[in-house]
DNA sequence: ACCAAAAATATGACCGGTCGTCTAGTAAAC
DNA sequence: GTTTACTAGACGACCGGTCATATTTTTGGT
């Protein structure tokens, strides 16, 4: 891919976008290739001269939607300014607001869409998911850990376990927003997060 | 339907119950009507004859669903030999067993997996999903009142709000679940609820 | 009880369309 | 001119759904 020209890299990078949204509102099954070079606007053939497959698609997608989406959220967990059990809420506070503001309550987030979807069905899909989402499940450890060595949550819940379940709960949080159509169950997340770190 | 013949209400339902299992492991889209009848051994045309389109059928295996797997969870949680609080630890272990034994940590939660994938495509699917699962929490929410009664389940919780976060971290652990191939989100989901309530 | 006709139930071939992928051909770059 | 990059449209498979026809069940008469 490194080989290709500037005008084939904005190709590129125009279908992983626009496809990504696509992806991640419809999900793997419903969106098909068309709807991505179309929204793209990028001829259907020229798919497989920059992707091998549908599913090697959204491998990449998932990549970016990573790449795209976690950063400014890292930015507010890592901010040393702030106590880390501040820090942690600070993080679901403003993943909380880019779903209610940014998305209208709408899509959740596509990896968890793509898990519950494929996950059984792609080993591929399944992995690139796994790969990201044990990621951002260290960083949230290390802040959690560094508000246990201060004091400010309970040290005998255990990190990794504790961020786990909270990230299970967000994700559940976001397949009843979709259900209910409503805000409700990120309120309600958040509200509960505040009571229980 | 209540015209049907023996031979069709055996139809009927064997489309309706081999359809779901299908449905409950790929999910909608990935569902084509040819996996449901020959799954049931049923011919083709005859699909059309028992469902109006492959959205009426879905919407029946819901109900099918929810009057197949909730009935003995609900036995669980009410039988009043034993606590309130008990009942519902109980009926989260049921369910969590249920996850583990019998379905081998696959599949999920039928319902989860057709809200996350269909709920902002298709508002009858939506509907049929929404209406059960705030079934389901109101009686889990009677008997978190119930323990709160009791003095076994802290007050200050709000009792609706408090189901619906643990319902909405069982759905996330159920994702996890399937993303990671593995029974510790359950198991871990299920130790919280023990830590929490 | 039996039978023919009518009514109800069931079905298989077909429909028009979409799907992901491929490749001969064209365009662009060097 | 040669090499690399890109693409239009064809391919075979599959999709949800239709409906004329086939089959089964029911009805009513004897």
């Amino acid at each position: 891919m490194e080989r290709k020209t500037e005008k084939g890299e904005m190709k590129n990078d125009t279908l992983l976008e626009k496809g990504m949204e696509i992806l991640w509102s419809k999900g793997y099954n419903a969106t098909s290739i068309n709807d991505i070079v179309e929204a793209a606007g990028v001829p259907k053939g020229s798919f497989y001269f920059y992707f091998k497959s549908k599913e090697d698609f959204t491998v990449k997608a998932i990549e970016k939607y990573f790449g795209t989406m976690f950063p400014p959220a890292l930015e507010v967990l890592q901010n040393k300014s702030v106590s880390p059990k501040q820090r942690i809420l600070d993080f679901y506070e403003f993943r909380s607001q880019v779903l209610k503001d940014e998305l209208n309550c709408k899509m959740g987030c596509m990896a968890c869409n793509l898990a519950s979807e494929m996950a059984e069905h792609n080993e591929e899909i399944r992995k690139a998911i796994e790969v990201k989402t044990q990621l951002v499940n260290t960083y949230i450890t290390e802040a959690v850990e560094e508000a246990q060595e201060y004091g400010e949550i309970d040290t005998t819940l255990n990190a990794a376990d504790l961020v786990a379940f909270l990230e299970d709960a967000g994700k559940g949080a976001m397949v009843t927003m979709k259900e209910r159509n409503s805000a409700y169950p990120i309120d309600n997340f958040m509200s509960m997060v505040r009571k229980l770190i």
